[in-house]
DNA sequence: CGGCGGCTTGAAGGACGTCAAGATTAGTGG
DNA sequence: CCACTAATCTTGACGTCCTTCAAGCCGCCG
């Protein structure tokens, strides 16, 4: 087995990409760049819009909360978390963002960015201007259907916490939900680098760090998973996935390509 | 103090409004028809796809998981909650929807509904066809924009649910959340009535029924509220918004109306 | 080497869930 | 109008899962 699936990503930011007109494979724009029936000026002024950014280090911020909206960001390479700092000054993790995900959609609406975006590692971005793209998309029908099928994803995204009660049941969850996501993008499903500590997890899933050490251990002990450190190979999958009893619209236990 | 703030809903939904350019003005969509800019033939167009439905009683689905999506609706009147039922028979209620919010936004993405939506007392609906209000968007930027502003609405109200670790700051913030949520469309932010049983609110937060009552009985006996039945009535909102510590995009705690 | 942050492991306490019974109300039919 | 049933809500006692507190381990970097 190659050893990709332990890379953060599988493109190189480098600085060849800047003109090249496939950079977007692995982005979630790649529907509208690649397939889509649009000429090369068409796509060209799309291309305008875009400012690569990066490389972030880990803790520097993509966005801070209250800033003004005006860009929403596709994560080329690394992980993002998002969080928030309640009115008691608690921390509140509200996700993880891999490559090829978009973070700041949520900050159409009240036109401030809702929560704090951090780099967890080394981290590249493209930078979308968001009203001169919702210019392009009076034009262009499909990049407008791109992202109302974008900012509708994330609902279903931030709906899906809400579920699974116990430590388990969350803890199976999340790590079932991190490998559709890692397979979506052409990782591995079964094999991935958790790019975060456990503190964050644990916050993540409103659980406390000890508890999340104690439930992957069971997990380990129980043969589900194999863990080191932060790589991860799911050894059972479908065990999991009965586990996290809330997983409907995800994909269906069989059927998965191991890389 | 008049009862207004006991009824479900201020517009009476009789058989005028068919053709009442005026029925949305508590609606999401108000933004749009009442001071835009548009021409009376531009909302014309926008009224055409929309369609009055209901009555519907108590019990009764708006729509059904995996039912193809093709509309989303505006209450007009009652409240409808949204529920998904996960592998093992249990129900999650995802949320509850009051006069003028939109429901079915989340069903863009995979183009089939995620999850039922259910009347819980008689309710009263406008139906926007979707795929015609895309391409009406294409035309009308301000139909377009008012879109990204509902469905990004959307995504913060989901993320809102995140938060909140103990059982007492999970109530407050569902009741001042509530609050809010009533005074945005008119109606009373101190004096309202809960539209679902204790089960439902209870499974919504993740919490044990007699859980809520106890809750509930507690802020009674602690004076930040009254309630009798499903009346109620906030007597200390801003002790109530300090117990529910998560809430930062919401009103500060000064300076609401009291109806 | 020594400090430091992240992770693990153990023991004790608390918050919430579960189980069970009773209270109040609404709905229904006699 | 009243009795009966069912549903919703309340209240109490008990058990359990998770948090909290505390200590120890490990890899990293100065």
């Amino acid at each position: 087995m190659p050893n990709t699936a332990f890379q953060p990503a599988p493109i190189d930011p480098g600085p060849g990409d800047g003109s090249d007109i496939h950079f977007c494979s692995t982005c979630a724009f790649g529907a509208v760049c690649l397939p889509g029936g649009y000429t090369k000026s068409a796509l060209a002024e799309l291309h305008c819009l875009v400012e690569h950014t990066g490389p972030l280090r880990a803790g520097a911020h993509v966005f801070r909360t209250n800033d003004r909206f005006e860009s929403i960001y596709a994560v080329r390479a690394g992980i993002v978390k998002t969080r928030t700092i309640d009115a008691l000054g608690r921390e509140q993790v509200l996700g993880f963002h891999l490559p090829g995900e978009f973070i700041g959609l949520s900050a159409i609406h009240p036109s401030r960015y809702p929560c704090d975006a951090i780099a967890l590692d080394t981290v590249y971005l493209c930078r979308f201007s968001f009203p001169a793209l919702a210019v392009l998309a009076t034009r262009m029908p499909l990049v407008q259907q791109e992202l109302f099928r974008l900012i509708s994803e994330d609902i279903g995204k931030a709906t899906q916490l809400s579920g699974d009660l116990s430590a388990h049941e969350r803890l199976a969850a999340f790590l079932v939900r991190l490998s559709e996501r890692f397979a979506a993008r052409g990782f591995s499903a079964t094999r991935f680098r958790l790019g975060m500590p456990r503190s964050d997890i644990a916050n993540h899933l409103r659980l406390a760090p000890e508890t999340v050490s104690r439930v992957l251990r069971r997990f380990q002990d129980d043969g589900l998973l194999r863990i080191d450190e932060r790589e991860v190979e799911l050894l059972q999958r479908e065990r999991l996935h009965a586990l996290a009893a809330t997983l409907s619209p995800g994909a269906p236990a069989t059927g998965f390509h191991s890389a």
